[in-house]
DNA sequence: TCCATAATGAGAGCGATGCTCTCGAACTAT
DNA sequence: ATAGTTCGAGAGCATCGCTCTCATTATGGA
């Protein structure tokens, strides 16, 4: 009958509704006190359940974790992506740009969030196979960029190789070999030498920010927001130089 | 009388001992279990000791985690001072290659520690004054390099001034205030535009670093030891012909 | 030398955590 | 209507950080 699947499918969605609010209970209290302060049992008060009631629905702490880090690259890629989206697809230094300032951006409105994702890895080493997909949203981005700026305009992507190669070697082989796994995701037209400059911009976006959130700028760079940005934005501006991104 | 003395010394020395046992043996633990698992009564059942006991020595878990950062922080900053001793001093390429090196090879030698330094700030936001002096020694190290670098030759230092004004505008008025914080600690031969670069090198060796412990860069570079060092020492290189130490 | 004082270690205990188990109640499906 | 599944609640276990109290011991001055 009907009311076989219907019935099914309600509790579904009654199980389903009330996952979501565990989650984003458990993503409320994450802002607040962080993940090391993160108590399955505290959300399970903020829901005016028991403790025990809780674990019908998610496995255990480190689990529900795992989907507060799912989510928050989530968030983070959409961030970024919306910032991007926002800038003309030929602006390509622009949209590099825009990538930044947009994860900059978010990482400072969600600190606890962004330490989740991008601090020190806090259940065990190996991350789970659920978040590499979210994961890889930003990456994806630039490597969107990248493959843009060597459509459009072969005068930037030349300019990187060039800037490369300024002793003019070429790549070293281990390097070649290095990005192999990279390169699957990467389009064929895009060069070697273009893919090793887009991950060290990534890898240094992300150093920033970590650096900056984490207090690792303190005594170095001045205090003031502004200042702040307007270095973040200089760092920026030069490593995509270095990539060869120059509009 | 001297007995005095030398008592008051000798009960020092063993609270001085029995601490540093305690130290050393959380240093143990962190290196086993990570920062997380670190647990102050299992520190005491070690040492034999009541959990209690050891609250005099060490009044909490967080100070005693205080005590690891600037045992990590230090053993860093020595690392890396030991092998860019091991560089002839003319030799300024080579001595800034030596320190990133040194970094990377104790962080991965050293994953907890490291995650302790340079992760998610575990307990609060701010830095205990204490560790700051540790804290700098790496920054240290690369702030002399920088400094003998434009003693030795003007060459190199002259170049990174143009590398920065490519386009040959002038260090941004923003960007200059914003590092007048470290300025303080480097010496006014140096250039503005190679403070800013010697900070960029900062940053994104230690970006670098992270994204390899923390697992970022799965399925970007290849796993093999030799190849993620090859590909290290080749964004390093990079990015030392971008701060201008060229050699 | 003796004795008040201070440091030390042990134990009990408090509140809290993650997680498991069991047991009824409610709901689903035949 | 009944058999089976899901669910919530409660009790409980081991562990944690930390505090308090109470002896024991060492220290340092009278």
């Amino acid at each position: 009958m009907a009311e076989e699947s219907v019935a099914r499918t309600v509790r579904r969605q009654a199980r389903d509704e009330l996952t979501r609010r565990i989650v984003e209970t458990a993503r409320t209290q994450l802002a607040m006190v962080g993940a090391s302060g993160l108590s399955l049992r505290a959300v399970a008060r903020e829901l005016g359940m028991v403790s025990s009631a809780v674990y019908r629905y998610v496995p255990s702490r480190d689990e529900l974790l795992t989907l507060l880090i799912i989510e928050a690259y989530d968030a983070l890629g959409a961030a970024a992506e919306r910032a991007e989206s926002r800038v003309a697809r030929e602006d390509v230094a622009g949209r590099f740009r825009a990538v930044c300032l947009g994860v900059r951006r978010w990482a400072i409105r969600h600190p606890h969030e962004y330490a989740l994702i991008y601090g020190s890895p806090v259940p065990g080493y190996a991350a789970p196979e659920a978040t590499i997909g979210p994961a890889s949203r930003v990456g994806a981005l630039l490597v969107g960029i990248m493959a843009d700026g060597v459509r459009h305009g072969k005068r930037s992507a030349g300019r990187v190789a060039a800037g490369l190669g300024e002793d003019g070697s070429a790549l070293p082989e281990p390097v070649r070999r290095a990005i192999a796994p990279i390169r699957a995701f990467t389009p064929p037209q895009v060069p070697d030498e273009l893919v090793v400059a887009g991950l060290m911009a990534w890898t240094y976006l992300f150093g920033a920010v970590n650096f900056e959130l984490f207090g690792h700028r303190h005594n170095v760079v001045a205090d003031p927001a502004a200042l702040r940005e307007a270095f973040f934005e200089h760092e920026i501006s030069r490593m995509a130089a270095l990539t060869g991104i120059t509009g």
